[in-house]
DNA sequence: TCACCTCCTTACCAACGTTAAACTGGTTTA
DNA sequence: TAAACCAGTTTAACGTTGGTAAGGAGGTGA
């Protein structure tokens, strides 16, 4: 069973409340700081000034407290007001979306694990809702949810480990195995602004299908 | 430094060599049948009859032993002959990928670790290519290899991981904060076949936009 | 024969996730 | 008011992990 199906135990009586709310929050400030391998149980329960197998009352094992933090971070991603545009509302929640995973670094590293905390589910919902409002139903409708999806998650895990200087340097070292690479500049730091690809990239995907309201 | 930069120390001379390559090899074995948690550099060393320590003279680390064991297994994509029909070879290339992913189930959880191997460019090249075949150049080109190269990793990502009975019984837990993903069977195990979404999908996104040699 | 280099082993370490059992103090019951 | 109880925490410890340091063992070249 996954922690979200599990309650979390009644609230505490002295002291200052130890809750899986809070080991949360201070898991996710952990991992901004030091990255996925800085969290260890020990150096969490410290923060907290607990002991580490205190952690255990509220939480049955470290892979919660990272599925967790996972989900905590996608609440980050504010769902916008629906418009008419379903557009511009699939546009905004993707953009938010990205923005968030960039700026928690480590979480892009996390997918992969399951998905399917509340926040994640929520955002789903959101999604395909707008989908919904743009005429799709039925197989069209899985289609795109799954591709806008897919696009938004890889390009997270993209961008995270893409622009690294030990690319660049294997590919120029290696100029006749890569002659396509090389020429487009396809590994190059400032050649092209991701934000910029990610939005021409979203466009595109969104302009090309429409069976429309008068499917 | 990478490893992908650092040489491979020489051949040895007695017994069986134990190289780079088997340690690879051995721990992709090891990976398929145990998942990632089962790697460890002790029983990775036990199936190549040698003393975990003996590692060390042949990978400087653990996270060495991933990444070559990720590149690794995207060499099993087969490069495609590349054809008159771009679209064609795009599809040959993602397909295997996905489906080389697929049988490797932790890979998938692996992505999110620089990616940088010569397996994984010369898959990146020939898809680009293949792309420039098509007509596309400059941003154009930039583009789209992002928006199918972050397909083919979310769709792999998001497959691992998203037919759980937890994620589905989550949300008929709470029909009215997911109306459209209970209406839609997003989370059904058996409504639609990923086979067809990822290929339908595919297709959307090759169809959509269209620069061409016309440009 | 001797020094040298490559490859592997023995011995060890600190850190990790996790468990078992004991304790602490408020709350409920008799 | 005392006894029983229980939620929440600690102390202690275990087995395993990734990794290092030092020391062979054996082949190669002088």
């Amino acid at each position: 069973m996954t922690v979200w199906l599990r309650p979390e135990p009644e609230r505490p009586r002295r002291g200052v409340p130890l809750t899986r709310d809070r080991i949360v929050a201070t898991a996710v400030t952990l991992l901004d700081e030091q990255g996925a391998d800085g969290l260890t149980m020990r150096r969490l329960a410290e923060r907290l000034a607990v002991t580490s197998t205190a952690l255990y009352w509220h939480v049955t094992t470290k892979d919660d407290v990272l599925d967790l933090a996972l989900d905590h971070v996608f609440g980050e991603v504010s769902l916008p007001d629906t418009s008419n545009d379903w557009r511009a509302d699939v546009h905004a929640l993707t953009a938010r979306w990205r923005a968030v995973m960039l700026r928690h670094a480590w979480a892009p590293g996390l997918i992969g694990r399951p998905m399917l905390g509340p926040n994640v589910l929520a955002r789903t919902e959101f999604l395909q809702a707008a989908l919904v409002r743009g005429g799709f139903a039925d197989r069209a409708l899985a289609v795109l949810t799954r591709v806008v999806a897919n696009y938004v998650i890889g390009a997270a895990v993209t961008e995270a480990t893409a622009h690294r200087a030990d690319a660049q340097r294997q590919v120029a070292a290696d100029p006749e195995t890569y002659p396509t690479l090389i020429a487009s500049g396809h590994l190059d730091v400032g050649r092209w602004s991701d934000d910029d690809l990610f939005e021409r990239g979203l466009a595109a995907i969104l302009a090309a299908p429409q069976p429309g309201p008068e499917k």
